[in-house]
DNA sequence: CGCGAGATTGAGTTCTCTCAACTTCTGTGG
DNA sequence: CCACAGAAGTTGAGAGAACTCAATCTCGCG
């Protein structure tokens, strides 16, 4: 056996997402002015930056200098509620961590890896200059922006107003499966990275509902856990429980 | 009597925003391009358009052509779920209704005047011509539409996550609060225009516990409340109560 | 292989919902 | 200006959902 093939199967390869599935992409690319294309790529972002499985990436209220992008791996967002950390988000490949610090100081939450990660980095301040001189640019960091605000925005709208504990479980399933198919995932099956505690606290929920809840949804043969890996048996049949269509057929 | 004065006893002029305070008030304002400054607001902007109590101001899915701030009165935002309508959130003066709508085809979801109101309207249209031929005017976008993302964020971050009912109403109440003192009003004491079933919506409760947990509230001084007016009587305790600081004493 | 974090299960308690009756408010028509 | 009707708000009682606590099990990591 190669040491090649050893470092493979010791250390795998990360299931990096396509460039062109992430919300980043915009910014991504060369970009034209007049007769020459310039590709900003290359100055402005930091790729594939590594993060230690429970490392925290930013905590709630550090200065912001840059905006992620996830090229691998998932997280966790969390923010200070009576002196506890309580879970407000997560984040998959190919999403963005905390693009509102575009236009504030400080990270308005913190970000802790759920396992091995790679994120893209872009600085805040080059990114901004960037923008302000070439309309281009600029053009490119609104459709960024207004794309966040769509997604914050439809997540929201699904997450919100779950009348039950059953339904708000299955909205959250729903919305993570909706974020893999846009990032280009399986989104009928994928690994529910973090731990129910974790799920829980998001929902607002204990965890032993989470768990006996998630157990009477595969019970009504609307999905499959094992672990941590899920598996949706029907979307149409999650979507039409959940009362909202996010995922067309 | 004089005619004007019986005219103001009927029907007084309404409690305008001032502009300065609208979050549409970037786009509200002269342009300088080059030696000659251009005042885009009276192209641009329908001021004050009349709605009455009860009226649709735009349905989910209609063709989304306007984008709306509220000049005076509130509104309420409702989507469908499961064959009916769920509120979702609502307006207040100074607020703008759809910004998502600019990068979509239609509007994600109804809204609906809770008392006589009055919006100030853009074209969709005209506004990205505009901001796409002239660099300010697309920064200036840029702004409103990366304020309305923070606004967001804050909001979702302090509805999120609430344990218990009467912290969720809690929450409720200061992030009104909040965006009142946003808006330049008072946010110690306002009005609660829509209806205790449409709170108990908005917050997935039962409007019983709506009404019972007002009460428990205001059992414990935090609040006053006698019909649909209310009084915050310590800001500082009823963000600890929440457990977030959002408006800084 | 053993430890510790995470996951699961059961039992009892508390919270919130539902249903129904009743009161108050509001707007409309006479 | 009053009377009335319908909408909104309030209250109480009982049912059901979700929480807490405690014990036990499982799995991944060192």
């Amino acid at each position: 056996m190669s040491s090649d093939e050893q470092k493979i199967l010791t250390k795998p390869e990360p299931d990096y997402i396509a460039c062109d599935k992430c919300h980043l992409s915009p910014l991504c690319s060369p970009v034209t002015v007049g007769a020459h294309a310039y590709d900003f790529t290359g100055k402005m972002v930091n790729r594939r930056h590594y993060f230690k499985r429970g490392e925290m990436i930013f905590k709630q209220g550090d200065k912001a200098e840059l905006i992620f992008a996830i090229s691998a791996g998932s997280l966790k967002l969390t923010a200070h509620v009576k002196d506890n950390d309580r879970v407000i988000d997560f984040r998959i490949p190919g999403e963005l961590i905390d693009v509102c610090s575009l236009n504030e100081g400080s990270y308005a939450y913190s970000a802790q890896a759920l396992e091995d990660i790679y994120l893209c980095e872009i600085g805040k301040e080059t990114l901004n200059d960037i923008a302000s001189q070439i309309p281009e640019v600029q053009g490119r960091l609104m459709k960024v922006v207004s794309q966040e605000l769509i997604n914050i925005q439809k997540s929201s709208m699904l997450m919100h107003g779950n009348i039950n504990s059953e339904e708000k479980i299955a909205a959250f399933i729903l919305n993570l499966a909706w974020r893999y198919k846009n990032s280009g995932y399986s989104y009928t099956r994928f690994k529910l990275s973090m731990t129910r505690t974790d799920i829980a606290d998001f929902l607002g929920l204990s965890k032993e509902t989470v768990i006996r809840l998630f157990k009477k949804l595969q019970n009504s043969k609307l999905i499959q856990i094992e672990g941590k890996s899920i598996r949706i048996n029907s979307v149409d049949a999650l979507q039409h429980f959940v009362g909202i269509k996010l995922i067309s057929s």
